[in-house]
DNA sequence: TTGCGTGCAAAGGTTTTGCATGGCA
DNA sequence: TGCCATGCAAAACCTTTGCACGCAA
């Protein structure tokens, strides 16, 4: 028979997944995991995401930080217009949304042929906070 | 006495990134620099290019790939509003130079109080001719 | 029963680090 | 001479893979 299986490992990943904050490495899955007393191995966690990631289910994003990569869940009101910015210092990441960063994305569309993923893209720099400190 | 050298390989690993177009693995320098029967061990490239980075010499660029970390020379006229898009499909490199992008620079900066670094940005979706080919 | 999913351990790749040596200033 | 930089090897990571076993359907 083919087709796929529903185990408890991957409900368990999918729903840590759904109820977390936004990006998360495998690691931090395994430690969450390990905490609530469920345990599981890092190969399955790695498997797991990479078909959820195939079903367009969870989506895959790598930060710069060399801290490895992070996963999302996709939820249905995510898809819109919504961008990333990354502090270079603190590390903070925002959660941007806003009409002008959407009638951007048309514009690279129409005048450069290029379709923006926003939930894949990363956008680098420093935060308020960060740039005061700056001597 | 304090301050910092100026070995042969430093010389070396710099005029090859001057002279590279853009964005090179560690291992394609040393892969390079055999070629051209210099020998450096990785261990000193990776830290010539963290020591080039702390200087504002050199940029780390992290692509998605998983390919691992992609350094670039950062030169003087390179300074501008210069922004990369990267295809998710076909991973061609798109350089864009566009007054609208600067003005989005100067949007996210007055309204939402973040300063962009154009150089460690890299803007992920498809290009023209990979979304064509979509079915 | 079938065959996908899991766990474990090992392997692969990238990046970092310790230590003795070499080289610039 | 004083230190920083280098090379080598080992280690630390993250991620992938092989294999035998367990479990969903």
């Amino acid at each position: 028979m083919r087709g796929e299986y529903s185990t408890s490992q991957r409900k368990a990943v999918l729903e840590f997944l759904k109820g977390a904050s936004h990006h998360i490495t495998p690691s931090e899955i395994l430690a969450h995991l390990k905490e609530s007393g469920r345990s599981i191995s890092l190969a399955t966690i790695y498997r797991t995401l990479d078909k959820l990631c195939s079903e367009g289910i969870v989506r895959k994003m790598s930060m710069g930080d060399g801290a490895g990569s992070c996963y999302q869940y996709i939820a249905q009101s995510d898809c819109h217009s919504h961008f990333h910015l990354k502090c270079i210092e603190c590390g903070r990441l925002i959660h941007l949304s806003c009409d002008f960063l959407a009638s951007m994305e048309k514009h690279i569309l129409y005048e450069h042929g290029f379709t923006i993923s926003t939930g894949r893209t990363v956008i680098y720099g420093k935060c308020s906070t960060c740039e005061a400190l700056k001597k």
